[in-house]
DNA sequence: CGACGTAAGAGAGCACTGCTCTCGCAAACA
DNA sequence: TGTTTGCGAGAGCAGTGCTCTCTTACGTCG
């Protein structure tokens, strides 16, 4: 194997662990613009420079700490559905969701640095983008499941769909196989409601309407299985 | 009068927006957190510390620029749906949400000073909460508007809705009277699917699922104003 | 109209930041 | 065993937010 498993390799790779741990203690302490490489080092008994061999720019390693962000999200998420599988579609689209805004809350620094405002020097790499899209892969094969099993009643209404002027129907397709192109928009949407409310929960739009938002999230959640077509199980 | 307009404090104000001015100039260019106090009083000809003459604190510029940004998307979309006003809810729903949409695009960095992460140091002010009211007002009124020319189906079903555990009825109602309180969490939800997907286009969220955002958009109004009961007009 | 008071800006300085570069040293490899 | 390689130390640069003192100029009011 090419270069794997050298013993220097393993020390790097647990002080690059122990880099992003401290970081994340930081940032759950204070908040991501709070974050400063000295002060990891400081907190690690370690002169600032020396963290440049593991992280070339704070920006990098911040982008390490997204990357991990979104596979804790994702696979927080994975679980909490595995744990329902056998429940039906309904059922695991509420654990789901559930799961989203409990990993959101315990960790609003985290949300906030891969649901928030972008880093100026952006520019997600792949790794990234494959990362995010563990969370949709879930919700995706939840619908898909649920089309599979009731595979009747025709598509709604059969007003065509100009969907593919605007969505990738392809990649889509990928993740949410067996369901219909002409319910990708509505899918979308129940997406893009779960966390903009937890976006607007979390950076406190919500003050002022909402007093009980936890059974306001579950409300919501309802009200998308509905528009989602989920209840008949 | 106690304390209007003296020249002195005329100038003062002038030299307070011109400091404004250039820092979203700056924050337009670069971006929020590239903004530093010493470029804006470079850009001014002016020294670091004479600026602190008019806000203490860099956080006080950002507050003040994150109320200067509420008034002014409040301002647009206010402006957009009294240009259709006549035309009977569909008509102004859409078009305040394209409004909201073209002040969003138009200004990505002041869009996410507002609503992308907040500042460590948050805890808004109640004239910043009456501000970013302007545009909930908005859409309030529109729902309002289509709820008194049609005062008649029934609300929708009997099923007795536990809305007032979760839901600030008093100020929702003021929002938008005449709305029956087992709509205000529809109504919240076509808000935060509005503001989810704007968040979302902005901070890069949709790539590789979408295509044509302007289209998606309008699509996603659409499906909004049926489940918000505004097409019959 | 002239003296006073006040506010604005200049300038130096403090503590902090990200980041660079060089230099030893120790551990891994041949 | 000798050599490479990588890690950490340390000094230093340019930049930041913010504070303090000092001077100057301008409005205000007797």
């Amino acid at each position: 194997m090419s270069k794997t498993a050298n013993s220097r390799t393993i020390a790097r790779d647990a002080q690059t662990e122990a880099i992003k741990d401290v970081a994340r203690r930081l940032i759950a302490e204070k908040s991501v613009s709070g974050l400063s490489l000295r002060e990891i080092s400081r907190e690690m008994g370690l002169v600032s420079s020396a963290l440049y061999r593991y992280f070339a720019t704070r920006d990098d390693l911040l982008t390490a700490l997204i990357l991990d962000a979104y596979n804790d999200l994702g696979q927080a998420v994975e679980r909490a559905d595995a744990r329902v599988a056998r429940a039906g579609a309904s059922a695991r689209w509420r654990a789901s969701a559930r799961a989203i805004r409990r990993w959101a809350t315990n960790n609003p620094h985290e949300y906030a640095l891969i649901y928030g405002t972008p880093i100026p020097g952006y520019a997600a790499p792949t790794e990234t983008i494959e990362a995010a899209a563990r969370v949709a892969r879930v919700l995706g094969a939840i619908l898909s499941e649920s089309r599979k099993v009731e595979a009747k009643d025709a598509p709604k209404n059969s007003k065509r769909s100009d969907v593919g002027r605007y969505l990738e129907l392809d990649s889509l397709a990928a993740i949410m196989p067996g369901v219909a192109p002409e319910e990708y928009l509505k899918a979308l949407m129940a997406w893009t409601t779960i966390f903009g409310f937890l976006t607007f929960e979390l950076f406190g739009q919500y003050v002022g309407s909402a007093k009980n938002l936890n059974l306001m999230f579950d409300r919501v959640v309802d009200e998308l299985a509905v528009s989602l077509n989920l209840e008949a199980t």
